[in-house]
RNA sequence: GGGCGAUUAGCUCAGUCGGUUAGAGCGCUUCUCUGAUAAGGAAGAGGUCCCUGGUUCGAGUCCAGGAUCGCCCA
């Protein structure tokens, strides 16, 4: 091992390394790397290199590019590269394939934009097929800003190959999965309540729906409902009265109480809780009753007389979802309106989600009611006027308690700015609350980042978990492969063969409308079957790109095999319901296995001030912004490294300004001072030199610090192993390198070889997270392959724990004697006699092992061990509350006091070597060993000495004359430093000197000649000579010297 | 309105199984070092660990309630 480390030092020594640029501006430097990585096809040849190796699977979750990228695609694509280039650095295949989402309505929403149109009919008339055709021009408008972003960032990932959920092969093997989904029984035509624009004739998506929350007054009633074989009469409130002609039942919580109440000649049902708030606090309650017993009984309908409605009995059933947060406890069930009165409908048989025609609705596609509303028909259902006409109606029939305004949050239309209802409309839906028990079985194989989630937030939803709503009216998305022959029998197709087959002709692009234009007979009845108008949820194609993006099984079904499940994927945290849901769900109903192992949340990015980044407060950031001014490998690391990166940023280009400055500065100012001192060794004299301890140190910081990283990011916490790199770069710079340099600055090749063997290895660490500089190190330092991504990821070698145990104590040490120094105002270019180190055992030995290191960056002659502190300061002693605590359980308070009246010293002395100590707790007598105590030193008056626990260092103070003349010769090589570089000498150049200044000065100048001609590169010093012209004169402790310099030729 | 998460120094964040005087970096002030120099070192100032209550010998940490912010859902 050493021997291989000579003869590399020895090679390296006459290699010249290209210079490198203190003020080197990254965001430049990276273009060139990209540079060269498009030359020498570094990506490919990364991935090329592992052919044949096990495979770690990666799952890229499809964006869409009809929007430009921007910050929190950063966030997200960075993740989605660190752990894929350390797999395979780590010696795994990692395919990369990319992927874009190109169907769904936000680029519908787009286009109608583009075209000025804003509904359904005016696409018609439009024409699908143009309108498809600018849709699908549309998903890809940006997409070269985000193949631009993609690579400036540094994520790998194959663009060239990327799937696109548009792609003919791509619908097909959707198609197969619903064809499936569809042969197993899981596939059914039923209804769904959705938020409904009256005047926009639309539906509108949950993400519409969210944009368009308004609080608004709305005009409520609280309507009495006679109990048929009863003098009672049931309360309903309802903030919509224009639903009660919808009614059908009402609702009671079975698990609450509910009262009977006499109000004047009647008596009322109301939820318990309600009473006081509706009746008075002083209403007659005759009778408590849970809701259970509600349930079965019935009322006198309908509400509101229908030209199809009798007046007949209507049922009271059970509903979980009834509060008494407000209202009366008692729900009036409009199943057209409302997705939880459609629900409990269907649970109390009172509606079939399969057949249409059992859900009532007397409401229109426009909003207004059709004519079996006795009195309302052609009304439009959001009138203003018409809420107080039915509650003046309610009131004259004796069926009104109270009306009255209500505030609260109410959906409205973005478009139109309408308020939405909600309407009932027939939809597909896949049965994936019949699998709920098997998707979570598969949820318990994937590990969580964090770990809150799979029992949390996704857990919760899966055990919620709904049949799948698959339908869109819409036009630009994957056409349900349904078709239908007008006797109600229907096939579902699970391929473009049997498509083609079974219409016999060729099918040219499976988007509407040109797949609508194929029918073929009923098998059944032979009557012409034509496709059902609908498309799918976009999110059931990105859910489907584990074979879809293979045209699996049609082809490449191999290839599909191989890469299932993913290893890795990673998304925001928006994604629980969107991609992470619907990968699991058609993984668990085609295959019944989760189709991924990890799963990385990400939080969102906000902005400095923690606000929600938006186009209209301004905020945004703009990515390119960053990647310019500091580059994408300081972008990279504030979002690997700074945080956890679940609980979002808060992003601001101060931030990325700080990595600059404080991590990625450092690196490279401890890489340019290699850089300097081994091109100087190169063309210089080089000494061999040995290894010392402080080389075998850093080594095994190395490795400790490789060790971590590995642990870190096999368990996806980039943030841990970026910090342990972080601290290595900062031992490496302010300890390893500082307490080095007379050794780099005499070539010493042993010196230089480990400091290049650990820039080495931080730039293999590095390359996951800041793959730029890293490889930039890499290949300066060595080259000897294409990139350091093709590299192996360092494996830890053997550690020193002892060694490094020790250089803790000894930094320790030199911090408190740095300390002591500032404390007595004593500069460290004054040398000092002696340094006092109180230490024993272990810690004696450490400080001895490296006491060059102390005594030179002290400035000290000597150092003397005390081992006891008492000469030095006095103990305290306090009791050990973590061992203690378990064993005294509540005497803890005695424990302390009994403890508090022991002399200090004693309890040292007794303790020290490994002896016990006796204590008395409530009578009765304890023996407490070495570490049941905490001793602390405290320092006797009258010294000078910084401490810390056990650990104490103190000055001698006193300067002789010698040691003066000394810290003054210093003080001479400092200045003529100075003036060497203020003349613009390079560190090599050779110099005459000629100093002059008092006698003081000259004294101690001749005394420690050779000291400053060495330090100076001086080939001759001369006093007061008149030869050399430029002069300088500065200020030295009160004594005025005269310095003169001129460059001489080497030779 | 419901679910999930967050709240620790001026700022950004750590804080292990509940344990002693709650930490780091940045920023600020003072001093210092320096042929790595827009860096480094030392000292100082800076805290209601969001609030209230509970469990415990002991709570930043566990439990309950509340506040604020964010996300998801209505």
């Amino acid at each position: 091992m050493r021997g291989t480390r000579a003869a590399r030092a020895a090679t390296y020594n006459r290699a010249v390394l290209r210079a490198v640029d203190p003020q080197q501006s990254f965001a430049e430097l990276e273009l060139g790397v990209l540079e060269r990585w498009r030359e020498r096809d570094v990506f490919a040849e990364s991935v090329r290199r592992r052919a044949g190796a096990p495979r770690w699977t990666f799952y890229e979750g499809p964006p869409t590019a009809n929007g430009p990228p921007g910050a929190h695609h950063v966030l997200s694509r960075v993740f989605k590269d660190v752990y894929p280039r350390y797999k395979t650095m780590r010696g795994y295949y990692v395919e990369r394939k990319g992927g874009w989402d190109c169907h769904g309505l936000p680029v519908e929403i787009a286009v109608e934009r583009q075209l000025g149109i804003t509904n359904k009919a005016e696409i018609e008339a439009f024409g699908i097929a143009e309108f498809n055709e600018r849709c699908r021009q549309s998903v890809f408008a940006y997409v070269a800003d985000w193949n631009r972003l993609t690579e400036r960032i540094g994520f790998w990932v194959d663009l060239d190959d990327a799937y696109r959920t548009l792609d003919g092969s791509y619908v097909e093997s959707v198609w197969w999965a619903l064809e499936r989904i569809h042969a197993e029984g899981l596939l059914y035509e039923g209804h769904k309540v959705v938020p409904y624009c009256p005047r926009c004739g639309t539906a509108l998506s949950s993400h519409e729906v969210a944009q368009g929350y308004e609080d608004v007054v709305d005009h409520t009633v609280y309507v009495k409902l006679p109990l048929v074989g009863s003098d009672d009469k049931l309360v309903v409130w309802t903030t919509t009265p224009w639903t009660l002609p919808g009614n059908v039942a009402a609702a009671v919580g079975p698990d609450l109480e509910y009262a009977r109440v006499r109000v004047g000649d009647e008596v009322l049902v109301v939820a318990s809780e309600r009473v006081a708030a509706l009746l008075g606090a002083q209403a007659t309650v005759l009778e408590r009753l849970p809701g259970s017993k509600l349930v079965g009984a019935a009322y006198a309908g309908p509400i509101f007389p229908a030209s199809d409605r009798k007046a007949s009995a209507l049922p009271v059933i059970a509903g979980d979802f009834v509060t008494t947060q407000d209202g009366t406890g008692i729900v009036h069930i409009a199943p057209a309106f409302g997705q939880d009165d459609f629900d409990v409908a269907v649970a109390a048989g009172l509606v079939d989600p399969e057949s249409p025609a059992s859900v009532y609705n007397p409401v229109r596609a426009d909003g207004t009611y059709d004519d079996r509303v006795t009195g309302y028909g052609g009304r439009f259902v959001k009138d203003p006027a018409l809420a107080a006409e039915m509650t003046e109606d309610l009131r004259q029939r004796g069926l009104l308690l109270r009306a009255e305004d209500y505030e609260h949050s109410y959906p409205h239309c973005w478009r139109c700015n309408t308020p939405l209802i909600y309407y009932a409309k027939r939809a597909w839906y896949i049965r994936t609350s019949q699998r709920r028990a098997a998707m979570l079985a598969a949820n318990e194989t994937v590990n969580w980042y964090p770990p809150h989630i799979k029992h949390g937030r996704f857990g919760d939803w899966l055990a919620g978990n709904v049949d799948w709503a698959l339908s869109r009216e819409r036009y630009w998305g994957t056409p349900l492969p349904i078709w239908r022959c007008g006797n109600g029998h229907h096939v579902c197709i699970g391929s473009f063969a049997e498509l083609e087959r079974r219409s016999g002709k060729p099918l040219l692009d499976p988007h509407r409308p040109y797949v609508d234009e194929l029918g073929f007979p009923c098998a059944e009845c032979g009557e012409e079957m034509a496709r059902v108008p609908e498309v799918i949820d976009v999110w059931f194609d990105s859910g489907s790109m584990p074979f879809a993006q293979h045209h699996a099984p049609f082809e490449h079904e191999e290839h599909f095999e191989q890469s299932f499940p993913a290893d890795f994927i990673c998304e925001a945290i928006d994604q629980t319901r969107g991609w992470f849901y619907s990968l699991l769900a058609i993984s668990t109903l085609l295959r019944n296995e989760a189709p991924y192992r990890n799963v990385v949340c990400l939080g969102l990015l906000l902005d400095g001030a923690g606000q929600k980044m938006s186009k209209s407060k301004g905020n945004v950031v703009d990515p390119w912004e960053i990647l310019d001014r500091f580059g994408a490998d300081a972008f990279r690391w504030l979002l690997l490294a700074s945080k956890q990166p679940w609980d979002g940023y808060k992003f601001s280009a101060e931030a990325v300004a700080d990595v600059v400055r404080l991590f990625l500065r450092q690196l490279w100012n401890v890489y340019g001072f290699h850089v300097l001192y081994a091109n100087a060794a190169a063309r210089g004299s080089t000494a061999a030199g040995t290894e010392t301890d402080l080389d075998r140190w850093i080594r095994s910081r190395v490795h400790a610090t490789t060790e971590r990283v590995r642990e870190g990011l096999d368990a996806y916490d980039s943030t841990g192993a970026g910090r342990a790199i972080a601290e290595l770069v900062e031992d490496l710079s302010n300890w390893y390198v500082r307490r080095s340099r007379r050794r780099f600055w005499d070539g010493e090749e042993t010196a230089l070889a480990t400091l290049r063997d650990c820039l080495l290895t931080v730039a293999k660490l590095l390359a996951p997270f800041a793959p730029f500089i890293a490889d930039e190190i890499y290949d300066n330092l060595d080259g000897s392959e294409a990139s350091v991504h093709l590299c192996e990821f360092p494996a830890p070698g053997e550690r020193e724990l002892e060694l490094e145990e020790a250089m803790t104590t000894v930094r320790e040490t030199v911090r408190l004697g740095l300390a002591a120094r500032a404390a007595d105002r004593i500069k460290i270019r004054q040398p000092l006699r002696e340094a006092v180190v109180v230490a024993s055992g272990r810690e004696r030995e450490a400080i001895a092992r490296l006491a060059d290191v102390v005594r030179d960056e002290l400035n000290v002659k000597e150092l003397r061990f005390v081992a006891a502190a008492d000469e030095l300061g006095n103990y305290t002693a306090k009791p050990n509350f973590r061992t203690l605590g378990p064993r005294f359980g509540k005497d803890m308070p005695q424990v302390a006091a009994a403890f508090a009246a022991l002399d200090p010293m004693h309890v040292a002395a007794a303790v020290r070597d490994g002896g016990r100590l006796a204590l008395t707790v409530g009578g009765r007598s304890h023996t407490l060993e070495a570490e049941d105590v905490m001793l602390s030193l405290a320092p006797i008056e009258g010294y000078s000495l910084e401490r810390e626990g056990s650990h104490a260092v103190a000055l001698e103070l006193a300067i002789d004359e010698p040691l003066r003349r000394e810290g003054l010769a210093r003080e001479i090589v400092h200045a003529v430093q100075g003036a060497r570089r203020a003349a613009g000498f390079e560190i090599t150049d050779r110099i005459a000197l000629d100093l002059d200044g008092d006698e003081a000065l000259r004294a101690a100048a001749r005394e420690h000649e050779r000291y400053i001609a060495g330090e100076t590169l001086a080939r001759s010093v001369s006093f007061g000579s008149r030869e050399l012209a430029a002069r300088e004169t500065v200020e030295l402790d009160g004594h005025r010297l005269e310095i003169a310099l001129e460059p001489v030729a080497l030779g």
